[in-house]
DNA sequence: GGGCTGACTGACG
DNA sequence: ACGTCAGCCAGCC
Protein backbone atom coordinates (compact mmCIF):
# COMPACT_ATOMS: atom_id res chain seq x y z
CA UNK A 1 0.00 0.00 0.00
CA UNK A 2 0.72 3.50 -0.90
CA UNK A 3 3.28 4.99 2.33
CA UNK A 4 0.46 8.12 2.31
CA UNK A 5 -2.44 5.76 2.78
CA UNK A 6 -1.29 3.83 4.98
CA UNK A 7 0.57 6.79 7.24
CA UNK A 8 -3.64 8.13 7.24
CA UNK A 9 -4.89 4.69 7.97
CA UNK A 10 -2.91 4.67 11.11
CA UNK A 11 -3.93 7.70 12.47
CA UNK A 12 -6.98 6.93 11.88
CA UNK A 13 -6.26 3.58 14.13
CA UNK A 14 -4.57 5.95 16.76
CA UNK A 15 -7.59 8.18 17.25
CA UNK A 16 -9.93 5.32 17.20
CA UNK A 17 -7.63 3.76 20.02
CA UNK A 18 -7.49 7.36 21.80
CA UNK A 19 -11.84 7.55 21.46
CA UNK A 20 -12.24 4.17 23.09
CA UNK A 21 -9.87 4.66 25.81
CA UNK A 22 -11.55 7.66 27.26
CA UNK A 23 -14.45 6.26 27.29
CA UNK A 24 -13.25 3.72 30.26
CA UNK A 25 -15.09 5.06 33.31
CA UNK A 26 -12.80 6.14 36.20
CA UNK A 27 -11.80 2.30 38.69
CA UNK A 28 -12.76 0.58 35.70
CA UNK A 29 -10.20 -1.05 32.58
CA UNK A 30 -10.09 -2.37 29.59
CA UNK A 31 -7.68 -4.84 27.60
CA UNK A 32 -5.98 -4.56 24.51
CA UNK A 33 -7.24 -7.25 22.91
CA UNK A 34 -10.46 -6.05 23.57
CA UNK A 35 -10.02 -2.55 22.10
CA UNK A 36 -8.35 -4.25 18.76
CA UNK A 37 -11.96 -6.52 18.62
CA UNK A 38 -13.75 -3.73 19.43
CA UNK A 39 -12.41 -1.99 16.23
CA UNK A 40 -12.73 -4.82 14.29
CA UNK A 41 -9.10 -6.85 14.59
CA UNK A 42 -8.57 -8.65 17.70
CA UNK A 43 -4.96 -9.23 15.97
CA UNK A 44 -4.33 -5.69 16.55
CA UNK A 45 -3.97 -5.75 19.56
CA UNK A 46 -0.04 -5.00 19.82
CA UNK A 47 -0.58 -2.56 17.80
CA UNK A 48 -3.03 -1.20 20.32
CA UNK A 49 0.15 -1.08 22.81
CA UNK A 50 1.75 0.43 20.18
CA UNK A 51 -0.82 3.58 19.73
CA UNK A 52 -0.47 3.77 23.91
CA UNK A 53 2.91 4.69 23.52
CA UNK A 54 2.56 8.08 22.51
CA UNK A 55 -0.95 8.96 23.32
CA UNK A 56 -2.27 12.65 24.53
CA UNK A 57 -2.64 13.65 28.24
CA UNK A 58 -6.26 13.40 28.50
CA UNK A 59 -6.88 9.55 27.61
CA UNK A 60 -6.94 7.23 30.50
CA UNK A 61 -3.85 5.29 29.28
CA UNK A 62 -3.73 3.39 32.68
CA UNK A 63 -7.28 1.81 32.58
CA UNK A 64 -5.39 -0.15 29.93
CA UNK A 65 -4.34 -3.38 31.08
CA UNK A 66 -3.58 -6.98 29.58
CA UNK A 67 -5.37 -9.79 28.96
CA UNK A 68 -4.46 -11.57 32.22
CA UNK A 69 -5.12 -8.61 34.41
CA UNK A 70 -1.86 -8.03 34.72
CA UNK A 71 0.19 -4.60 34.08
CA UNK A 72 2.12 -4.55 30.47
CA UNK A 73 4.01 -0.94 31.69
CA UNK A 74 7.01 -1.35 33.41
CA UNK A 75 8.09 0.14 36.76
CA UNK A 76 10.72 3.12 36.91
CA UNK A 77 13.12 2.69 39.14
CA UNK A 78 12.57 -1.24 40.19
CA UNK A 79 9.65 -1.26 42.08
CA UNK A 80 7.67 2.05 42.03
CA UNK A 81 4.86 1.14 39.23
CA UNK A 82 2.98 4.93 38.03
CA UNK A 83 0.17 2.68 36.75
CA UNK A 84 -0.39 0.42 39.23
CA UNK A 85 -0.75 3.73 41.81
CA UNK A 86 -2.53 5.37 39.57
CA UNK A 87 -5.28 2.76 39.19
CA UNK A 88 -5.32 2.01 43.51
CA UNK A 89 -6.15 6.13 43.59
CA UNK A 90 -9.01 4.62 41.89
CA UNK A 91 -10.04 2.11 43.72
CA UNK A 92 -9.27 -0.94 41.91
CA UNK A 93 -7.56 -3.10 43.61
CA UNK A 94 -4.57 -5.87 42.90
CA UNK A 95 -4.70 -9.42 43.96
CA UNK A 96 -1.36 -11.00 45.56
CA UNK A 97 -0.05 -11.88 42.47
CA UNK A 98 -0.35 -8.30 41.16
CA UNK A 99 -3.53 -8.32 38.71
CA UNK A 100 -6.95 -7.08 38.67
CA UNK A 101 -9.88 -9.11 38.42
CA UNK A 102 -11.31 -8.15 35.31
CA UNK A 103 -15.02 -9.76 36.21
CA UNK A 104 -15.35 -6.88 38.70
CA UNK A 105 -13.37 -4.00 37.68
CA UNK A 106 -13.68 -5.00 33.30
CA UNK A 107 -15.46 -2.35 31.31
CA UNK A 108 -17.39 -4.10 29.00
CA UNK A 109 -19.38 -1.51 27.18
CA UNK A 110 -17.18 -0.06 24.19
CA UNK A 111 -18.19 1.59 21.33
CA UNK A 112 -17.47 2.70 18.78
CA UNK A 113 -19.66 6.34 17.88
C1' DG B 1 13.89 -6.17 1.26
C1' DG B 2 15.17 -8.86 5.57
C1' DG B 3 15.39 -9.17 10.39
C1' DC B 4 14.33 -7.62 15.02
C1' DT B 5 11.41 -5.51 18.45
C1' DG B 6 7.47 -4.95 21.28
C1' DA B 7 2.46 -1.33 26.71
C1' DC B 8 -0.42 -8.73 23.04
C1' DT B 9 -2.72 -13.32 23.09
C1' DG B 10 -4.10 -18.02 23.22
C1' DA B 11 -2.41 -22.62 23.38
C1' DC B 12 0.60 -26.09 25.61
C1' DG B 13 3.29 -28.68 28.87
C1' DA C 1 -0.48 -21.41 37.98
C1' DC C 2 3.55 -20.28 35.54
C1' DG C 3 7.07 -20.28 31.79
C1' DT C 4 7.47 -20.92 26.75
C1' DC C 5 6.19 -20.47 22.19
C1' DA C 6 4.34 -19.40 17.95
C1' DG C 7 1.33 -16.17 15.49
C1' DC C 8 0.71 -11.36 14.98
C1' DC C 9 1.82 -6.71 12.45
C1' DA C 10 3.47 -1.78 12.31
C1' DG C 11 7.66 0.54 12.98
C1' DC C 12 12.56 0.98 12.68
C1' DC C 13 17.03 0.14 11.26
Amino acid sequence: MHTARREANKRGFYQQVYELVRQVPKGRVVTYGQIAATLGNVRKARMVGWAMRGCPDDVPWHRVVNASGGLSTRPVHGSFHPQRALLEDEGVEFDHSGRIDLESYGWSRLRMR
